[in-house]
DNA sequence: CATGGAAAATACCACTCTGA
DNA sequence: TCAGAGTGGTATTTTCCATG
C-alpha cells in the first residue's frame, strides 16, 4: 500500500533512476573520505581567515585524523600503540546529568601495574545502586578521589603506559555512546583536555559485525557484553556491572572479535575514533 | 530514565513487462 | 499504445538496542 492516505507527511525527493548506482553526482560513498574532502576544503579557505571555533575544532580532526594514518601505516605498529581495556560505572544514563563512580582500565600488553581501577567520588547521590553494588556512602567519602583528583594520576597512569611517541588506543564495550561521552564531559567539567593521542575503539559494531558473519538471526542476535561473553564461551570472573570484573570480560571478548574479524592492530587504529568527534550531537527527527 | 548508531520499515521514483 | 502490476534502487523515517 503506497497510498499513504492524509496522515503522513511526503516529503517530494529529487527524481532518480536506477542507472547511475549510489554515487550520482559526484558522491562519495565513504563517509570518512567525504568528510576528510570537506574538511581539506575548509582547512584552504580558512588559511587566510582567523579560525573560529568550529574551523579550530575541524582543524583538530584533521590532526587526529592524520594521527590515526600515520600510526596505522607505520609497520612496527606493536611498538606505538598501547591498548588499554575500560569501563565505567556511573550514576547513571545522562551524560549531563549523571556522574562516573567507578572506573577500571587494563594495558592488554599485561605485566607489573597493567590493571587500575578505582572508586570515583561524584559527590551527589547514587541512586542506581542496584545496578552495580556502588553505594553513596561508598563513594561519598573523603578517601574516594573526585574526578578532578583522579584525572592526573589516570594520565599518569595512562603515561606510564605509553610508548615513546606512540598513541593509546582505549576499547570499551558501547564506547562511542556511552563510556566515551561519560569521559569527555568529567574531563571537560575539570577543565582537561584529552589528549590528542588517545584513540577510542567501540566493540559493540565489531560484535555486531561478528555475529552477523556467523550468520546469526538477527532476531537472536543480542550484542550486549553478557550476550557475547556467553556466546563466546568466556567466564565470568567476579560480577557483572563491577568495573574491573567487566574489564577482564571485555578484554577476552576484544581479543576473540579482533580474531574473529581477522583485524590487524593497524585497521582497529584507524577505524578508532577520537575525543573531539564525540559530542557534536546529530539532529535527530522527532519521533 | 538519555543518547545515538544500526537495522528495519516505509515512501516514491523510473523502468519493464503483460494483456487488451 | 495504454493502463496497471511488478521490480529494483534510493531516500527518509521509525524502531530497536546497547550502556549504568
Amino acid at each position: 500500500m503506497l497510498d499513504g492516505g492524509n496522515s503522513r507527511k511526503w516529503t517530494r525527493r529529487s527524481v532518480t533512476t536506477n542507472t547511475q548506482g549510489r554515487n550520482k553526482s559526484g558522491q562519495c560513498s565513504d563517509p570518512r573520505k567525504l568528510r576528510q574532502e570537506i574538511l581539506d576544503v575548509t582547512v584552504s579557505t580558512s588559511a587566510t581567515l582567523n579560525l573560529n571555533k568550529i574551523e579550530t575544532s575541524q582543524y583538530q580532526q584533521i590532526q587526529h585524523f592524520d594521527i590515526r594514518q600515520l600510526i596505522a601505516q607505520n609497520k612496527d605498529l606493536a611498538s606505538l600503540v598501547t591498548v588499554i581495556v575500560f569501563d565505567t560505572e556511573t550514576t547513571g544514563f545522562s551524560r549531563e546529568r549523571d556522574h562516573i563512580v567507578e572506573i577500571a582500565l587494563q594495558d592488554l600488553q599485561g605485566g607489573e601495574n597493567s590493571t587500575f581501577q578505582t572508586l570515583v567520588n561524584p559527590e551527589c547521590r547514587v541512586l542506581n545502586s542496584h545496578i552495580h553494588g556502588i553505594t553513596t556512602n561508598m563513594v561519598n567519602r573523603p578517601d574516594v578521589p573526585r574526578m578532578e583528583d583522579l584525572i592526573p594520576i589516570l594520565l599518569k597512569y595512562v603515561k606510564s603506559r605509553q610508548k615513546p611517541g606512540g598513541c593509546v588506543l582505549f576499547v570499551a564495550h558501547n564506547a562511542r555512546t556511552f563510556d566515551v561521552p561519560f569521559l569527555c564531559n568529567a574531563f571537560r567539567r575539570c577543565g582537561v583536555d584529552i589528549p590528542s593521542d588517545w584513540l577510542f575503539k567501540d566493540t559493540l559494531p565489531m560484535g555486531r559485525e561478528a555475529m552477523k558473519s556467523e550468520g546469526s538471526k538477527p532476531s537472536s542476535r543480542s550484542i550486549s557484553l553478557q550476550a557475547l561473553r556467553e556466546h563466546l564461551g568466556i567466564p565470568l570472573d567476579g560480577s557483572a556491572h563491577r568495573a574491573m570484573s567487566d574489564v577482564k570480560v571485555l578484554a577476552a571478548v576484544f581479543q576473540r572479535l579482533t580474531f574473529m574479524l581477522k583485524l590487524p592492530l593497524a585497521s582497529l587504529v584507524e577505524d578508532a575514533f577520537t575525543a573531539s568527534e564525540i559530542g557534536t550531537p546529530k539532529k535527530k527527527s522527532s519521533r
